[in-house]
DNA sequence: GTAATACCTAAACCTGACTTTAGGTCAAGT
DNA sequence: ACTTGACCTAAAGTCAGGTTTAGGTATTAC
C-alpha cells in the first residue's frame, strides 16, 4: 500500500497528474482511509498498464474503459485482448512511420554534411537522384516517393 | 506552382491547417499574386520537411526557426546539420520507447489470450515469472523491469 | 448579371492532457 | 498551542495544434 507521494516519486509523475488520473476514473477500485487515497498493487499494475496505453497513442477516456473492463472481471477478457491487439496494430504503423521519418532525417543529414563540405548546395541538388552514395539511397527514395 | 486548394489535395491536408503553417512562419518566402498564396516547389519541399520535423515530434515554432535558418542560406548549413542530427536522436529514442510498449503489449496479448482458454486469471499469476514460453519472457521482463 | 467556386483575413473556438490556485483537513513534532 | 508537511477538493488556467466562424474579394460558368 502506497500514498500518493510515494507512488508520485516510484513512476516520476506530478501528483497532481495522479489525482487527474483518478479523477478520470482510471482507478475504478481505489481504496481510501478516512478521505486519503491508498494505492494497492492493483492500482500499480494499472499505471504500468496506463502508460503503456498511452504511449500507444490510446487517450484518457479509452484507458478509463479499458480500466472498468477489468473491473468486469472474465467477462471481458476478449474485449481487452481486442484492445491490446489493436495498440498492436497501432504502435507497428507508428513504428514504420517513425522509421520513413528517421530515414528522411538521415538523408537530410548528409545533405547538410554535404553542403558544409562544399560551402553550397548547388552541386548537391545536380548529382541527385542518380549518384547518391548507395547507403543514402533509401533515404532519398523515401523523401521524395 | 499550386493554390491551397491543390496543395491541400496532394498532402491531405486540410486548407485551414496551411493556412496556419503560413500563419505560423513555415513558408518565410511564399510569394502571393494579388493576395492568393502561390506554393512553388519551394513550398513543396518544405512541406515534406515541415511533416518530417513535426512526426520527429519538433514544435511548430522550432520548425520556424528551421524555415528561417533555410532562408539565411549557407551560413546555417551546420545549425541545420545540428538540428536533424538532434532530431536523429529524439526518433531513435522514440523508437526504443515504442518497441517496450511493443513488449509489454505483446505480453498482455499473451496474457488475456491465456485467461480467454483458462476462464480465468488465476493460474496465469501463478505461472509468472518462472515458467513463461521463451518468446513472451521478454515481455514480461520488461513490463516488469 | 448573377450565382457558384475558390480564394482571403481576423478572431473566436475547440480538444486533450494536464497544472495551478485557493481554500480546507489531519497527524506529528516542538 | 501551533506550525509543518502531506494529504484533500473544485474550479480555473494553460498549452499546442489546429478548426470554425463571419465577413469579404475575385474569377469563371451560365
Amino acid at each position: 500500500m502506497y500514498t500518493i507521494g510515494q507512488v508520485s516519486e516510484m513512476f516520476h509523475l506530478p501528483i497532481s497528474t495522479l489525482r487527474y488520473y483518478d479523477k478520470e476514473g482510471l482507478f475504478p477500485d481505489m481504496q481510501r482511509q478516512s478521505g486519503i487515497r491508498r494505492f494497492s498493487d492493483r492500482e500499480i499494475e494499472a499505471l504500468r498498464v496506463i502508460e503503456c496505453l498511452k504511449a500507444s497513442g490510446l487517450e484518457i477516456k479509452d484507458i478509463k474503459q479499458f480500466m472498468a473492463w477489468c473491473s468486469e472481471g472474465a467477462a471481458t477478457y476478449s474485449l481487452r485482448k481486442e484492445l491490446f491487439e489493436t495498440r498492436r496494430k497501432a504502435v507497428e504503423a507508428e513504428m514504420k512511420e517513425l522509421q520513413k521519418t528517421l530515414d528522411m532525417i538521415n538523408f537530410k543529414c548528409w545533405y547538410y554534411e554535404k553542403a558544409l563540405a562544399d560551402g553550397s548546395e548547388e552541386n548537391i541538388i545536380e548529382m541527385l537522384p542518380d549518384k547518391l552514395p548507395p547507403a543514402i539511397q533509401k533515404y532519398y527514395d523515401n523523401a521524395h516517393k
